[in-house]
This record gives C-alpha cells, sequence and structure tokens, in this order.
DNA sequence: GTGGTCTAGACCACT
DNA sequence: GTGGTCTAGACCACA
C-alpha cells in the first residue's frame, strides 16, 4: 500500500498512520472500506504486528478507523476531519523541520521547493498504483 | 544564536548541529571564526554542556569544525562541502518526510509550499538578527 | 570479545570501536549477525553503558553497524568498506606515532618491528579465541 | 627540529619531548650541547611558550637536559639511560596500539611493517636533516 | 579558561 | 528486552 522506511528516524507506527491517512485523504481508501487485517498489512510491510497493531489503535481511537467486532477493520463512515487548527500547527512544524534541513544542507528555497514537489508528486502517484 | 525547540521531536544534539550548519551555509559564521565555548552556548540555550558538546564533537568529526586544543573552536578554514551527493540525499529525504506529513493532513501542494516558504524565510530572519 | 586497556591513554569509546572493526576485519563478527547488546557488552567489559553507546553509535554513524529498532543492533550487511585513501591515511598516522615513540626509547628498526609482529599476532589469537 | 602535528591526539608536549629524545638517541644533538631556549622553539614550532616549558620541565626532571641557572639549557653530560625495562614497557605498550590500528583498518602484517619502515626512515631523515 | 572522557541514573520510544 | 537522549557532576589534560 505504501512505503516504510525503516532508516527514517519517524517511528514506523507513525509512518503507517500517515500512510493510511494519506490514502484515505487522496481517496484510495474510501468511507465503509475495510483496511487490511493487521497481520496482512504486517506482512506486506515486513514489520512486527505489534507495531501495526498500535497504528490502527491511534487511528481507532481518533475515529479514522473503526471495528466491527469479529468482522475487522474499516475506514470510518464521517471520518472525522481533524480540526483546521490542528493540522496547520502539524504542518507548520513539520514546514519548519524541512526548512531547518533545507538550509543546513545550503539548499535555496527554489532546490527545497521543487524537491517538495517531486517528492509530493512521488506519493500521490505511489498511492494510486495500489488502486 | 538560534532557538531550540524542546516540543520537536527532533534531538537537541542535532538541532544545534543543524542550527550551526545553517549558521555557516548563511553566512553568519565565518571561516576562522570562533564559535561559543561549549559551556557557553550550553548556558544560552539552557542545556547540559554534554549536549552541546555532542553537536560540537560531530561537527568536528564531519570537518566543519576545527578543536585547537586548550584555546577553543572554531569554523574549519576549509570547510568541508559535503559531497553533493550526500547533501541531496539529505534534502530529498526531509522533502519526503514532509510530503508525507503534508498528505496525511490533506494539505494541497500549494499549502505546502506556502508554508515552506515562510518556515525558510522566517530562518533566515532569525540568522540575520543574529549578526 | 577483547579486551579493555585502561592504562592505555587510548580513549575506552575508541578502544571498543577498534576492537569491534577489528573483530570484522578478522571475520569473527560476520556481517548480519548480532552484535552484543549495549547493556550486555557494558556489562562484560565493567565499563559504562553510555559509552559503549557512543562506540555503537560512531559504528552505526559509518555503516559499520546497522540497528534494527526495538531489536538489536547487527553487523552491517554490506560492511563499508572505507575508502582505501582514509585506511591509508590512519594507518600512515598511526605508523608514524610508533615509529616516533620507538625512536625515542632508542629501539632499532628491527626491535620496533619484531614488537609488532609479536602483538600482531597476540591481538588475532585473542579475537580467534572469543570464536 | 622536527614537526608538530596539531592534529594528532598525542598532547603537544610529548610531541616534543619525544621528538627531543629522537634527537638525541640520533645523536643530532650530543651530550654538553644546548638546547633551543624555550621561546626561540616555541616560536619556531608556532606553540605556546608554556607547553614547550612543560616539556623541557619533565625532560629536566627525568635527568634528560640539566639548566645552568642564567645560562640556558643543555643536554645531560651523562644522558641517564631509562631502564631497558621501562623503555620496553614503553615500546610493546606503543606496538600494541599499532599492532591494533592496523588490524581495526585491515592492514597485513606486511602492510603495516612496509609502513613503520618507511616512517621511521622519514624521522630519521627530518632529523639529520636538521643538523 | 578550553574541550574530552567517564560515570550514574533517569526517562523515553520502539518492538 | 532494545537503543536513544538528556542531565548532573566529576575529573583530566591542554594552553
Amino acid at each position: 500500500m505504501f512505503d516504510i522506511n525503516p532508516a527514517d528516524a519517524t517511528p514506523i507506527w507513525k509512518q503507517i498512520e500517515d500512510g493510511m491517512r494519506r490514502m484515505i485523504a487522496l481517496g484510495t481508501l474510501r468511507p465503509g472500506e475495510p483496511v487490511p487485517s493487521v497481520r496482512d498489512l504486517a506482512k506486506s510491510l515486513r514489520v512486527n504486528p505489534n507495531t501495526v497493531a498500535r497504528s490502527y489503535q491511534r487511528l481507532t481511537d481518533h475515529g479514522v478507523f473503526v471495528v466491527r467486532r469479529g468482522e475487522g477493520t474499516y475506514v470510518a463512515d464521517e471520518p472525522t476531519k481533524p480540526k483546521q487548527s490542528e493540522s496547520d500547527a502539524k504542518l507548520r512544524a513539520a514546514a519548519g523541520v524541512y526548512a531547518g534541513a533545507a538550509l543546513a544542507v545550503g539548499a535555496t528555497l527554489d532546490e527545497a521547493t521543487a524537491e517538495l514537489e517531486s517528492n509530493y508528486e512521488r506519493l500521490i502517484q505511489e498511492h494510486r498504483r495500489t488502486v
């Protein structure tokens, strides 16, 4: 569904959580649709099942997923939109980190923007491919 | 010289390392110039000296700083330019993380770019102020 | 696995780092194999875990070790061969120090060579014993 | 008279002390001969005079130098030969360090020996040149 | 004064 | 269990 980068400092459970949110945001995963079982996803991502379970738990807690007991896990019908303010804060924080890294390697704003665009497109393509 | 963001998950020693690299990249800190002593910087950042020492030592190992024993620490005369390939890889990795975060909160490419720009400018301003 | 010599002026963390590199160079530690946990090695060497961690982290930074989060530390699959030029430089520097010491105590080249050989063999034996 | 390598981890005062011992061992500096003044040597080596003074003090303490008040410092008439056992111990320790470094960079015994020889010769040449 | 090393112990996150 | 980070404090060597 998406790739896990073990070298990245980002916790794996967060990479999974973000990956799921991206798929929903992009419409690759639609409200009401089932999501892979913890075990299946763990196997396909070559990751510890506990780690996947942790991500699912968080997504469920946040109302993004719903669990139908005995059936499985599904994307919530009315995926709770995080408050705009929260999303903004997260985006701003992430932007600050990226800008700091770009300046540290001596990249210009143009270079940083170009790299952002290509990665943005790449991620979208990766998710589309999955469909 | 720059700010430490304790809320940021980025380790403090890395924030310091990146901050120093930024100051050099921006020319606020020039080759041959002395950098604050470990103890001074630790005090001004309200951080344990060991943490600052760790950053300094990494920068020294990478040839960005040079130590004159018993005297102090200085910006290297010929600040080793990291290979272009390495800088590119770092930038790409950071861009991937940011793009992923942006998509996860449902931000458009334009929004992500705008946020990047404002943060990029903000960091530059902060460093210039120090002069 | 190897001995730490507290009398030696060489920092402990460097003795550990070099010891690990030797074990890999000698094949006592093979690519992909796990290395002792930080805590275990610290206990067996009777050294503070932080000191061992420092060595491990340097080795990881240099691509000699890889960390699987939450699992443990392993010898990298393709142990990065340091550039020949770097190895040469290190060897030359070390040789210069040794030659200087030998001359300072009035040892002839033959004596210095003999002592080198016996120590070289001794270290190999010590590592082989570990197998 | 000899070179100081500030990059080398060996303390500068020890580099000076060893350098002096080498010059005596090689006969470039003979018993009864005067040695450069602390200030002159400090200037030519581009080193802090305190550092040179420290080396001279140690050499005087060990009976290698003698101070004639108001005149200057001279090589002792009967340079105290360090006990053979002490010299051996020093040589052995230095050999151990060098052997360890050689193995750590994956050098063979032949390579290590060759590098030792060339450095040994180099140092002798450097001292002879000074005459 | 400078940086370097080491210990001790705490806390955290990941698996 | 694993490694990673940070603090606190001590001691040392160097200049």
